[in-house]
RNA sequence: GCCCCUGUAGCUCAGCGGAUAGAGCAGGAGCCUUCUAAGCUCUUGGCCGCAGGUUCGAGUCCUGCCGGGGGCACCA
């Protein structure tokens, strides 16, 4: 029996109960929640619906929670119920009932643990959307990987997801990269404006070797321009694509400055009154939708700001069709919302088609202390420096793992390990296990190749209990990651479920020991492993991270 | 001054209103003739920043203060 359906079966008593009484039963919530309690005393699940809706009908929380916890005791499945504290009942289960959490992973193999919440909704989840004018930094490593791993969580749910790089390649950063590139390959040092660091220099030299004569040319900046830019573009996206993250669609603001979207938009807002002129310059009124202050789309010198270009692009991606736009952008970037939101709202759009979520910064330390300086980059921490330091796997699970609210310090000793110190190491090794496990029952002829081959009630203990309602926990913990958009919530999940299961295997052996035969209790802990397995291997997917055979 | 995030064990962090607040690391004590010790068991350690409020019930929600981080451009 999984959570969901004791939920409903505890649902259903409730609604019978205030039935018989004359009593509103529209109190009753229409998803009741059961949860796991931290005291096992406190029995396998525990329910608060007494709590919740006695008084607003005018009964005592015990002498509901009495009703419904002799109605759930006479139910199929349910071992006891008992009533507990203020009005607590906490629920055991049947071993044969509970242990049928099995056939349901095994049957659901790798869709185990999805849901159809976002079912229908076009989702366009736009991330890292670094400046093409140096290597990813720390922040854009954070996105890279907590915006993948929410992408495969929102999709888990049946969203629509395209996930979206915006390429900043109109403006004057990237003039100023431009002229970096030509200050190196002329053998100067960088303009003060300007960018340093030795890739500057190796891209300079590399757009000299593809065109000899880009220094001479008439069309200099140009050359620079084109190859240059092209360059750092191909060494970003190389960056993401070994980082174990790719996108949907590469999309250029310069396009919508060539394709005179960005004129459109500008037009039409003037035309609607949406910008107003003062001092040479177009205004948005962006105050009179949520924003600190009005924000200019176009400067004195005719050139449009940099929020023009977002507000052709929200419209550019509303007409593609999607029905929710999530933009991913570094804390340093949160006075954004107001100014999206605003421009949504000015071109006569809803503003809830727009979210956006801020991932605060991310530190490395070493050895105690906080690492600041890049070995390639000489500026700040890249990707690179962190892969090369802990491995991509450790690097990914490192950002996911902890809420993009808080500011995340790494501790490169730690996550560089080899061991069960390092939680990436812990989970995968629990993966490792149980296909070893299974490898090793297979040598010895024993083999289960279905729930319908093992006896589920033999379950029974305390260790294979624990495994069993951690499996159930699955879908509840992806659901309210992607409601909340919090990926991390399934890597600890994945950390909880690896716990319980080392425990198992030292309590509980799967592969009978010397010359014992196998018994019914190792075929159903068998399939019970290959349910937690599959578990394991479906929230590592959902964080983008190998699941070993072999460690 | 205004806005956002944050404050939980020595450290790094979980905890979408529920029972006696958790995990890992660090400190202490143990466990490999048995399915991988990349593991497990036991143990030390907390006015959940402070003060009010809402609630049957607050680490969680609200208000105010204090500390830390990040923002407040005709830059992108």
């Amino acid at each position: 029996m999984t959570p969901d359906v004791l939920a409903d079966l505890v649902r259903s008593a409730a609604l019978s109960i205030l039935g018989e009484r004359g009593l509103d039963t529209s109190v009753v919530p229409a998803v009741v929640t059961v949860e796991r309690p931290r005291n096992p005393e406190h029995g396998d699940y525990a329910t608060n619906l007494a709590l919740q809706v006695a008084k607003r009908v005018g009964l005592a929380p015990r002498e509901l929670a009495d009703a419904l916890a002799a109605a759930l005791a006479e139910t199929t499945g349910v071992a006891s119920a008992e009533v507990a504290g203020p009005g607590f009942i906490n629920l055991r289960l049947a071993a044969d009932a509970q242990g049928q959490i099995v056939r349901e992973v095994l049957t659901a193999g790798t869709s185990y643990g999805n849901g159809a919440m976002l079912a229908g909704r076009k989702i366009n989840l736009e991330f890292v959307s670094a400046n093409p004018t140096g290597p990813i930094h720390l922040g854009g490593t954070r996105w890279a990987a907590v915006g993948d791993a929410l992408g495969r969580v929102l999709s888990a749910q049946g969203g629509e997801v395209t996930r979206e790089y915006y390429f900043n390649d109109a403006g004057a950063q990237i003039d100023r990269f431009v002229r970096s590139l030509i200050a190196a390959a002329q053998g100067e040092a960088a303009p003060e404006d300007g960018y340093a660091g030795a890739y500057i220099s190796d891209i300079a030299a590399e757009v000299i070797k593809q065109e000899p004569g880009a220094l001479t040319d008439p069309d200099s900046e140009e050359i620079f321009r084109r190859v240059g830019v092209g360059l750092m573009f191909e060494q970003i996206k190389k960056d993401l694509h070994d980082f174990g993250t790719d996108f949907d669609v590469y999309f250029h603001e310069d396009s919508l400055h060539k394709s005179g979207a960005v004129e459109k938009a500008v037009t039409a807002l003037k035309e609607s009154g949406g910008l107003y002129l003062e001092d040479g310059a177009w205004w948005l009124r962006s105050s009179e939708y949520g924003d600190d202050k009005d924000r200019v789309v176009i400067k004195s010198d005719g050139q449009p700001a940099y929020i023009a270009g977002d507000i052709a692009y929200f419209q550019d991606k509303r007409a593609r069709g999607f029905d929710l736009c999530i933009y991913m952008l570094g804390a340093d970037h949160h006075g954004y919302i107001g100014r999206l939101k605003a421009a949504a709202a000015a071109t006569g759009d809803d503003p809830a088609t727009v979210e956006v979520l801020i991932g605060q910064m991310v530190n490395l330390v070493s050895g105690g202390k906080p690492v600041r300086m890049s070995k390639r980059a000489g500026t700040v921490i890249t990707m690179e420096d962190l892969v090369e330091a802990v491995g991509v796997d450790a690097a990914r699970y490192a950002m996911i793992r902890s809420s993009a609210n808080s500011t995340l310090d790494i501790d490169l000793d730690l996550w560089s390990k080899k061991d069960s110190d390092n939680p990436v190491y812990y989970v995968k090794y629990a993966h490792a296990r149980l296909c070893n496990i299974k490898r090793n029952a297979g040598d010895l002829g024993m083999v289960v190749s279905g729930p319908d081959d093992v006896d589920l009630g033999l379950l029974t203990h305390d260790r294979e209990g624990d495994v069993l309602r951690t499996l159930g926990e699955f879908p509840r913990v992806l659901a309210t990651a992607a409601e909340l958009r919090e990926p991390h919530r399934a890597a600890r999940y994945l950390e909880e479920l690896a716990g319980a299961l080392h425990k198992f295997y030292e309590n509980c052996r799967v592969i009978p020991q010397g010359d014992e035969d196998p018994q019914p209790v190792n075929f159903a802990r068998l399939a019970l492993c290959g349910a937690a397995r599959q578990v394991i291997a479906n929230g590592l997917g959902v964080l983008g991270i190998e699941a070993p055979e072999r460690m």
